[in-house]
DNA sequence: GTCTAAAGTTAGGTCCGCCTAACTTTGTTT
DNA sequence: AAACAAAGTTAGGCGGACCTAACTTTAGAC
């Protein structure tokens, strides 16, 4: 009858993500909101809404709204660190806006604490080599570049 | 009629990936060698296998064995790509065997071919840059290392 | 050639995350 | 307070990917 405190899946951390995100941004979470953020029917939140309220995540009260548990906002804070990270580092990279939301939106669930760690770091030491971040976005071959002048378009 | 051509599930991209690894290293893929590195049953790869039939992607015979199509392999050789380019570049970071496979596994299914060309470039700069890599793996704070002597372990 | 173990297959079922359609509650308008 | 729209909920279903148990085919030992 105890709760076997499951990995959390992936669509657990997209729901608790968007959560706090809205917490953030409009102090509350309504079921509507969730729902359009994620693309996905209210139906489909209320429940898991349930669901996560039955594991602890939240809670939540029929019609009434709902708050995120300690255990809940842990995680969801978790993911969007993890979400800030990723978006910040493809960014680094210099990729367009869209293929930065699918990647990592898509990503963000399975990079585990020690590589956050490793990225950050990364993440830290590129910023601070701008010369070698050009080349990058360059798309730098390894040595010489793919041509001699590189003006307008 | 017609195959709708979806843009390959997680799933079926791993199901290719082992049945290459397979070819290319026994010559051959029987459904139990891939049940096993997949560690599902022979039950479930029969029936992905079959899907992957009807969706052009390999030759299914029953009870004889299976090759790619142009198709299949084509995808498979990508996501082996990804996996390698991947794998690559985490352990540049330094992290652990175990973590890498791991992260790799799961993000492999979510680089999308923009997001692949930069991390090759990123890879190929930082194989360039040794001590940067080193401060990496260090997990450089930014400036300053945490202590003053870092000797042994 | 027969028999048997290993490989492969089929049938039937489960769980997850999503859907639509129908219904209920809430809260605002008049 | 009646009525209505918007939000929320329930019920019933579906597809994907997996499982076990029972059956069939294959191929090697004898």
């Amino acid at each position: 009858m105890k709760t076997p405190v499951r990995p959390a899946s992936s669509a657990v951390e997209d729901y608790l993500e968007q959560i706090l995100e809205l917490i953030n941004t409009k102090g509350y979470a309504r079921v509507v909101d969730s729902a359009q953020r994620l693309s996905i029917s209210q139906a489909s939140v209320t429940n898991m809404v349930q669901k996560l309220d039955a594991e602890g995540l939240l809670k939540y009260e029929k019609y009434r709204g709902l708050v995120l548990t300690t255990a809940g906002e842990a995680l969801a804070l978790n993911i969007t660190h993890r979400h800030k990270l990723l978006t910040d580092f493809l960014q680094l990279l210099g990729l367009d806006e869209r293929t930065i939301y699918h990647d990592v939106e898509g990503m963000e669930h399975h990079v585990s604490p020690a590589t956050v760690h490793a990225i950050e770091s990364l993440t830290r030491q590129l910023k601070r080599q701008p010369a070698l971040l050009q080349r990058v976005r360059e798309g730098a071959p390894s040595a010489e570049p793919k041509s001699k002048q590189s003006k307008s378009s």
